[in-house]
DNA sequence: ATCAACAGTTCCGAATTTCTGAACTACGGA
DNA sequence: TCCGTAGTTCAGAAATTCGGAACTGTTGAT
C-alpha cells in the first residue's frame, strides 16, 4: 500500500476542491467529518441516508476528497482516520469551504453541517 | 435548433455550480461574463490565455454553465448574447459565488473577474 | 508462529462521460 | 436566392468513473 498523498496548502487548486464537491456523496461524507468530532473512519461512513457505498467506491471518495486537499487521512493501527482541513482551507481560500457547505444546506435531504 | 433550457432559480443545484465551475475553463469564461459589461457572445470567448477552444467544446462549455443555472443565454440575431445570473444565485446560496471566484483568484494565471 | 478477521486499497472490465471535427441549422445581408 | 457568420448537434475516439473481486497490512487469538 502506497503512503497516503497530501498535497500541500500552497499547492491546493480550487478546481480539485469544487470537483470534489461536486458529488453529493462526498459533500455527506465530507459534511459528517465536518460535524463530527471523533476520527471519521470510512466504515463508520459507509451508510449515507438509504443507499450503502461499496468500499471501493469509498476508498475512491476518500482519495479524491485527500488528494483534493481537503482532509487529512492518518492510519492508526487498523483503520484510518480523516479530519478536515477547514481551517488551512479558510486561510488559503477565504470563505469557500463555508459557502459551498451552506448551499448545500439549502437542499432538503443534504447534510446539514455540524 | 432546440429552445435553450435554462432552470429556474429553485430548481438549481449546488452540485451542478461546483461541477459547472470545477473546469477552469469554464470558469475563465465565466468570470469574463461577470466582469464584461457588454454581452459576451461565444465567439468573443474562444480564445482564453493561449489556447483556442474548438466551437463545438466552447458551445458545450456554455450549455454545461447555463443548464447549471450560471448564465443566461439569449439570442439576438445572428449571435448569442450571455449574462451571469450572479445576483439571483448569491440571493440563493450566499456568498457561494463570489467565494469560488476569489479562491480562483488566488491562482496565478487564472482570471481576475472585473 | 500461524491463523482468522477486519479496514481499507488496488486492479480491471463495463458503463458513462467528455472532447472535438464535421455536418448541420438559423439568421441577416447583398 | 445565395453566401457568410454564429452557434448547435452528431458521432466516434479518448478519458473517466463505478464497483466487484482480489489483495495488503494490522490486530488479536490460539
Amino acid at each position: 500500500m502506497r503512503p497516503l498523498f497530501h498535497p500541500a496548502l500552497e499547492d491546493i487548486r480550487p478546481e480539485a476542491i469544487l470537483y470534489a464537491l461536486s458529488d453529493p456523496e462526498r459533500v455527506a461524507i465530507y459534511a459528517q467529518l465536518a460535524g463530527a468530532s471523533g476520527g471519521g473512519t470510512c466504515s463508520a461512513l459507509a451508510q449515507l441516508g438509504d443507499r450503502v457505498i461499496p468500499k471501493s467506491s469509498l476508498s475512491n471518495h476518500f482519495k479524491v476528497l485527500r488528494e483534493s486537499g481537503l482532509i487529512l487521512s492518518e492510519r492508526q493501527g487498523i483503520e484510518m482516520h480523516n479530519q478536515t482541513r477547514c481551517a488551512e482551507l479558510d486561510e488559503r481560500f477565504p470563505g469557500l469551504i463555508k459557502a459551498i457547505l451552506l448551499a448545500y444546506a439549502q437542499i432538503p435531504g443534504q447534510p446539514k453541517v455540524g
